[in-house]
DNA sequence: CGGTTCGTTGAGGCCCATCAATCTATGTGG
DNA sequence: CCACATAGATTGATGGGCCTCAACGAACCG
């Protein structure tokens, strides 16, 4: 039990089971360069959790939050609009990530974050966060490590949007959520999965139409499943191979770390 | 000059002058959080320049990197390559940026650093940043800053791979090149451009034929006008309107800041 | 002056967008 | 319990933006 708060629960564990602690299961959790302490210390600013419906804007580009928001149930979004409405999501928040890192430092939200599910988020003021980093090393270098890691995630999502055919993005996506989810056990994968065909088009540069298509196809291909919000993948391999996925760049603890 | 020094050099000067220290008119030098005395502090454990033919791999994906890399003079990228080779830019460096953020807190390298220009390379090595972000609040502050900007600016990369037209694509592209370098006076904006169209269609997702197709529209309608490495904008209003671009996002220093 | 790199042009085709309709599941009020 | 509304998945027809393949031109260089 010390060991999961030091290292965070277990991959299935975070999908599944309710926090014990504000922050358990949740990505800042697994910095490496964090101290029992100093997770307490940072549990210990953490707001109550709000409870808000799918669809709802958490935060609008443009704004100047003064809290960190963090994805604890559901899932949300973050989504950025061309001048003439068309919309890309950078990334998705799948609970325990953190929706606005930026506002650490940055004044100007530069995108929206919203809900794609009913969801509980909860938030850490920005000002309490910066006195912590100041006192903490290991609380400064995560959020650090926490930027960097995003930063390689969307250099691959670029890659992925800029030369990948969509049957390989979708794939690729599919791998992706996986791995973060942490559902897979031997080849076999499966993982909570409520996005809607239309969200899935907005992570991945295509239309919702379109996105149809591919995925029947890998169904029929048995390469996927999908239940009730539930994505079931009998063969990880097969799926990475067809997306050119490789883990590496998400930087997740490897389970020998622990 | 004192006030170049806190502030940068101005954004023409960056552009076209001789360094005076080593990191002036560095991406690093625009911190807000950065003190004189931590600048002058990080300009001691700067590596001398090393030269560099254009073509070659400063880095590779995989490798574990000791150092920050940092363009002093010349074009750079960062590059991320599918199985089947397919290669894309998730960052085009130009004189003053890093090269390899990630690696102040990341072990395995996720791209390659590849030069496009000859150019001046100069180095940091990882173990005294850290030392010296351990001892300055300003400098550990100013590296978080700097990969929260990043992560703004892939954020808006993806944007535009996955939403808009290679038209808008490349007319965004410049418009994000003609604020970096600084070149923009009144409406009108002129500064460096080294880039084949190949780098531009890996920068951009397309193929290098289309890149040409596209830009020789935009030079048919006197929206651009190429010269000796050197790109020229009568109206950088119309060139904004065409790629939706609004400059927010790569959290410049207004003029008013200095 | 021959080689190499880069820009340019043309023909043809495919992937994915667009537009629109239908089907299914879920939920809601009367 | 049914009529109806709504959201999301599915299907079909059509078209266009960009890719692919290939060749040629232009600039640079030792």
């Amino acid at each position: 039990m010390i060991e999961n708060l030091r290292f965070g629960l277990s991959p299935v564990a975070r999908a599944t089971s309710r926090p014990s602690s504000p922050l358990s299961g949740t990505r800042l959790s697994t910095s490496p360069f964090l101290s029992p302490g100093e997770l307490h210390a940072l549990e210990g600013i953490v707001s109550p959790a709000r409870s808000v419906r799918r669809g709802t804007d958490l935060i609008g580009e443009g704004e100047r939050p003064d809290q960190l928001l963090i994805i604890a149930r559901g899932w949300a979004c973050r989504s950025t609009t061309t001048p003439r409405g068309d919309r890309q999501y950078p990334a998705l928040l799948v609970p325990g990530d953190i929706g606005n890192l930026d506002s650490l430092l940055l004044d100007r939200l530069d995108y929206d974050v919203r809900t794609l599910t009913d969801a509980l988020v909860t938030a850490m003021p920005r000002d309490r966060v910066l006195a912590l980093i100041a006192e903490h090393p290991g609380i400064a270098r995560t959020f650090t490590w926490l930027a960097l890691v995003e930063n390689v995630t969307l250099s691959k999502l670029t890659l992925s949007l800029g030369r990948r055919s969509a049957r390989e993005r979708l794939a690729h996506l599919l791998c992706e959520l996986s791995a973060r989810l942490g559902g897979e056990v031997g080849d076999e994968s499966s993982f909570s999965y409520p996005l809607t065909q239309e969200h899935l088009a907005d992570a991945l540069g295509l239309t919702p139409v379109h996105v149809n298509r591919v995925m029947q196809r890998l169904r029929a291909e048995g390469v996927i499943a999908t239940g009730l919000r539930t994505m079931t993948v009998p063969d990880m391999g097969r799926l990475r191979e067809i997306g050119g996925f490789d883990p590496a760049y998400l930087h997740l603890r490897s389970p020998q770390d622990a």
